[in-house]
DNA sequence: AACTGACTCAACCGCGTATTT
DNA sequence: GAAATACGCGGTTGAGTCAGT
C-alpha cells in the first residue's frame, strides 16, 4: 500500500482555485489563511492563499497601468520612505505593494539606463558647456531626481531634487515610523500638497467602504471593480461552483449555507 | 519568420513581528 | 514568560508578452 502524500501546490493559480479561494475568504474573512488553506482543500499554503488574495483576487484592486498621478506619487513616496512598499501601497488605493514594487524596479532600471546613457554622452561631449553630468530630470515623469540606481536601494535620505523637504521631515526619510500622519511636514513645500489632499479624500472613501465590507461575516464587498462578479455571486444554477465547494473538506457544511 | 532584449506580472522565499496557546 | 503559529513585508525569480532588428 502506498499512501500518497499530497504535495503542496505551487505555481500559477487556476481559475478553479481562485474560485475556491474566493468562496472561503467569503466565509471566513481575510484572516486565518492557514486555516482557509486547509479547509478549502486547496493544496496551497496559507501564505500563498493570502498572496493570491491580496495581489489578485481582492475585489478592490484596480487593474491596468498606473496613472501618471500614481506614478508621481510612488516616486515621491519612495523618496521619503524608501522601499516601504506596503506603506506606499496604502497611499494608492487599489494598488498592491507587489505592483508598486514591480513598477519601481522597472522605473529604476530605466533610470539606470538613462543615467548610463547620459554619462556616456557627457563623456563624448565633454567640451560641451551644458554640464549635464548631474542626472537631469529629462523625462517628464522625473521631476524628482534620484540618487539610487538599480543596484542600490535609495537610502531613505535620498530626499533630493524638488521635494525640498523641511528639516524636520528628515526623520521621515530615515525610515522612522510615523505612519499615517506623515505628510504633515510636507505642506506648503510644493504642489504635492494638492496630491495629498486627493489622497486623503480617496482614503476617506476607502475607509468608509472598509467599514462595510471588511467585517468577517459581511465579506462580499459591494462591487468588484473587475470581472469577478461570477465568482462573487454563485448562482444556484452554477453547477461547477457548487461542485467545487462541495468537494472541499467543509464544503458540504458550508455549501448548504451558501446555497440555501 | 526567427531571434533577442526589455518589460510586466505573478508567485515564491526568507525573515521579522505579532498573536495565540 | 516561552514556544508555537500566523501574518505581513521586502527581495527575488521566472514565465509570458511585445517591440525592434
Amino acid at each position: 500500500m502506498v499512501t500518497v502524500k499530497e504535495e503542496t501546490r505551487k505555481g500559477p493559480w487556476t481559475e478553479q482555485e481562485d474560485l475556491q479561494l474566493v468562496c472561503f475568504v467569503r466565509l471566513f474573512g481575510e484572516r486565518r489563511w492557514d486555516f482557509i488553506a486547509k479547509v478549502s482543500g486547496l493544496n496551497r499554503t496559507g501564505k500563498s492563499c493570502r498572496l493570491r488574495w491580496v495581489n489578485y483576487l481582492h475585489p478592490g484592486l484596480k487593474r491596468g497601468r498606473l496613472t501618471q498621478h500614481e506614478e508621481r506619487l510612488i516616486l515621491e513616496l519612495h523618496s521619503r520612505w524608501g522601499n516601504r512598499w506596503s506603506r506606499i501601497a496604502r497611499r494608492l488605493p487599489g494598488r498592491t505593494d507587489n505592483e508598486i514594487k514591480n513598477y519601481w524596479r522597472t522605473h529604476m532600471r530605466k533610470k539606470a539606463q538613462e543615467k548610463k546613457r547620459n554619462n556616456n554622452n557627457n563623456n563624448n561631449n565633454n567640451n560641451n558647456n551644458n554640464n549635464n553630468n548631474k542626472l537631469s530630470p529629462s523625462s517628464p515623469s522625473s521631476s524628482i531626481t534620484y540618487q539610487s540606481s538599480l543596484n542600490e536601494d535609495p537610502p531613505p535620505k535620498a530626499c533630493t531634487g524638488v521635494e525640498k523637504l523641511e528639516p524636520n521631515s528628515l526623520s521621515r526619510c530615515s525610515g522612522i515610523d510615523d505612519d499615517d500622519h506623515d505628510h504633515d511636514g510636507m505642506h506648503g513645500c510644493y504642489p504635492m500638497e494638492q496630491i495629498w489632499k486627493e489622497i486623503e479624500a480617496s482614503e476617506a472613501v476607502r475607509d468608509d467602504a472598509c467599514n462595510i465590507s471588511c467585517h468577517p461575516m459581511m465579506m462580499p464587498p459591494p462591487t468588484p471593480l473587475w470581472d469577478y462578479n461570477s465568482i462573487w455571486s454563485i448562482n444556484d444554477d452554477d453547477d461547477e461552483s457548487k461542485n467545487m465547494l462541495f468537494s472541499s473538506p467543509l464544503g458540504e457544511v458550508f455549501g448548504v449555507k451558501l446555497l440555501s
